[in-house]
DNA sequence: TTGTAAGCGTTATCAC
DNA sequence: GTGATAACGCTTACAA
């Protein structure tokens, strides 16, 4: 099992030059008008010897690496998890290799990230940013590289995005909540300077403004897309005189927070607090009360991504056309929120 | 902003070589002794110009990519996506970066990622096996490419491979059920060749052998590590003769699925049914009814699968020397399991 | 129908 | 202290 891994030598064995050997392996076999049997011959030869081309010199000489980057904020939260895998899935059907990268949900990871990925000259780069600063990464966009940004996006910054529509979506949760009979709904919110949070945020002002309901600033709470921080908001929330009769949380992870609270608290679901969140959950249904949640097409946003990072890469698209895309949220109505009178 | 991105370009801006460039900038200045003013100069001047080195043409030269591969079965099971960011963080502390691959479960997808990554020149291969075959696993290894198998190993079969005890965890398991007073326990499996999966219902069936009680097949039972297959054969048990009073569930996924079912069926747990589930997850906590789990350690799994891997990478040791590690799982009661008379 | 040779951007060997 | 130059394995003009 001599394993060749060199068309040098795999053309010497078969006494041809590396042109014909590399002509016939890479397709072009009928376009340099190759004879059946040489072809053949070199065919055989490559799968008798187990012989695949060497990606490093073939991009060197072609400056085409057929990986792009992908960046995250933290792989371990399935909303990113999920959209990793659909950006793999899509990938993989380009015959294009995905090198994944994890921030940490910490700038300067992010900023040594995006140079790195550049150096391993990925021919393009998916990033959720952290969400506050983003010169990193239009610099780099402007250097040529292609670049799209999910989830995250900055707004009124040449940068293509594809995010959720999360201004209808917060605006909705709150909407069906009023609809409910709530009045007195408290926010728990992710990252603030984040965009997506801040339009969540904005949507449930919008609702309660729309519905003739003061907002009360004190009850829009938190500063993290964890479990962590859901859990001590809620008891904060329910320390404070006249407490909220629904809470809208911004994040799955802040949700589990949120129920963990709740539990220790003594209170039940919806009897005592009715409960919207963000990110619908392959365990959304099975939690404790079946939680009505707001559903991201997460799947699309991948597949997207790809497809437009790839309009950039194959300029279809000359590089100062800015794709930026919303997709719908929807509700998806459980029993975690309850009408009251 | 005029980025320089070939080393000759700079060397030729400061009037240098690009030997004497590459030297510094590889950090062997002083081992070269290049006067601290050139060395000065040339580091100004990279980042001046942005430069930084191309690692393709780099890794063409001295044949390391500072990459590995990852190829797992499912991202979108929180199982595998724990492990791959633990991976890619342990990486990230050794400067290499991870190039992620999901074969979906599936044979051939796996089959041919290996082949891939090696196009790529990857420096090693991790592997969550789709775990039924190893032939074409092995056959990679042997050519010389460190690779580490995690999860689904091959027992009696010449490959490093990272698991969790899983024969322990089983019998823990049961065992635990067991001294709560069960005795008709079903078992809801996932891929039955896989070797976790075999491993953990040997587990269950010694832990029932040495309490005396006899094992009955037909509550052995499913086929895949789902939520659909959770919820099918939970269907099935309850509507035979005798139905179990406890359920060991061999993934986190399959114990979602039960869930749904048990609710259909009008049960309650642990009342009607107590059930314990294999891979304990941030929402076991908060699920309808607290669910009691066997913990494997994930964050661990994705550490020793790096070092093990830089073991072979760093030729610390032998290739013919071979790392086993099986990691004890612990088990975390919650409310699912009621102990009966 | 096939082959020769240049060149992709580095690093390493040898020379001065 | 610094510099020419070969070589890594491939693709691609250009030749034949």
């Amino acid at each position: 099992m001599n394993n060749v891994t060199d068309i040098n030598k795999l053309a010497s064995i078969l006494n041809l030059s590396v042109t014909t050997v590399s002509r016939v392996l890479n397709g072009k076999g009928k376009k340099y008008r190759i004879s059946q049997s040489t072809s053949q011959r070199v065919i055989e030869a490559a799968k008798k010897y187990n012989y695949t081309p060497n990606r490093i010199a073939r991009s060197l000489k072609t400056s085409k690496t057929d990986t792009i980057g992908l960046i995250i904020p933290d792989l371990s939260n399935p909303f990113f998890a999920d959209i990793a895998l659909s950006i793999e899935k899509e990938l993989r059907i380009r015959e294009y290799s995905l090198i994944l990268c994890d921030s940490s949900d910490d700038y300067n990871v992010e900023r040594a990230l995006i140079n790195l990925l550049s150096s391993y000259k990925v021919e393009g780069i998916i990033i959720a940013p952290v969400g506050t600063k983003h010169n990193h990464i239009i610099d780099k966009y402007k250097t040529g590289l292609p670049m799209v940004v999910i989830d995250r996006y900055f707004p009124n910054i040449d940068l293509p995005y594809i995010t959720s529509d999360n201004y209808q979506g917060g605006m909705d949760a709150v909407n069906y909540l009023i609809s409910m009979g709530h009045k007195r709904i408290a926010c728990i919110q992710g990252i603030p300077q984040s965009q997506p949070n801040r339009e969540r945020v904005d949507g449930y002002m919008e609702a309660l403004k729309q519905n003739g309901i003061e907002i009360d600033e004190s009850i829009i709470i938190g500063h993290e897309f964890s479990i962590e921080n859901g859990y001590r908001q809620t008891h904060i929330l329910f320390s404070i005189d006249n407490p909220p009769t629904a809470i809208f949380a911004l994040s799955n992870l802040i949700c589990l927070g949120i129920i963990k609270a709740v539990k220790e608290i003594g209170l039940k679901i919806p009897d005592d607090l009715s409960l919207i969140s963000f990110d619908e959950q392959p365990y959304s249904e099975y939690l404790w009360v079946p939680i009505t949640t707001i559903r991201q097409k997460k799947k699309e946003m991948g597949r997207l991504a790809v497809d437009v990072l790839f309009n950039y890469i194959d300029n279809k698209v000359p590089n100062d056309k800015i794709f930026n895309i919303k997709l719908k949220t929807d509700i998806i109505p459980r029993d975690s929120v309850r009408r009251i009178n």
